[in-house]
DNA sequence: GATATCTATCGTATTTTAGCGATATTTACA
DNA sequence: TGTAAATATCGCTAAAATACGATAGATATC
């Protein structure tokens, strides 16, 4: 059983937990960054940038639609990827609201 | 080759991967969360919260501490544990200015 | 139409994660 | 000292994630 009880956990924790293991992998993080560094829609060279074959950085790249946090649209032979707007904000939204939930303690 | 390729990342980018990964479980956002509400060390009753066997919340307990973001200390039979306030405020911080730096564009 | 280019997908090997029962281990208390 | 309670760890299984070569599909360009 090596997958996880997701039906048994609300679907507010579940969807965090999504967007969290989208971004858990430093390629990940990489490709996120360097759309955000290119500030405009990046047809192709995100295999360029990263140490990894082309197929690991499209598998990485699909993850990232898979969860919504990008979008790929295809021109030509190339596609275009950039993160969705709507989507960075709520998740943006959601890490905000546990993180600024906790409030230090004096305790251990 | 089913490994992560760490060490063809930088720091930083393994960093908040890992800091996402920890949180990319339903089970660990719920146990953070329950932990963010008590507002105090919580000394055992997590397991009771979960809907998952003492030796899984164990497990996901670990992983969590492993990460660094919350500790445990034991307190007799019990162990204690909170979210590490220092560890905390990094982790927001690092996330925060991946999210700050994006702007969104026009494009598709 | 042939060909080069870009990207997605398939197949496969390996590793890691998730889950749990069973079993230590540790401490409190009778 | 013996026993109960709370946790951690071991051992195992199943599934998912990571990585990559090979291949397929689509589209420019010659």
């Amino acid at each position: 059983m090596g997958s996880a009880k997701t039906e048994a956990f609300t679907q507010e924790e579940n969807e965090v937990a999504k967007y969290a293991k989208a971004l858990g992998h430093p390629a990940r993080i990489a490709i996120i960054q360097y759309l955000i560094k290119k500030q405009s829609c990046i047809c192709g060279d995100i295999v360029n940038e990263l140490p990894l074959s082309q197929a690991t950085v499209s598998q990485h790249l699909k993850e990232l639609k898979t969860s919504g946090i990008i979008k790929g649209e295809i021109e030509g032979v190339k596609t275009c990827y950039c993160i969705d707007p709507e989507v960075w904000k709520k998740v943006q939204g959601k890490f905000n609201s546990i993180f600024d939930a906790f409030k230090p303690i004096n305790c251990c």
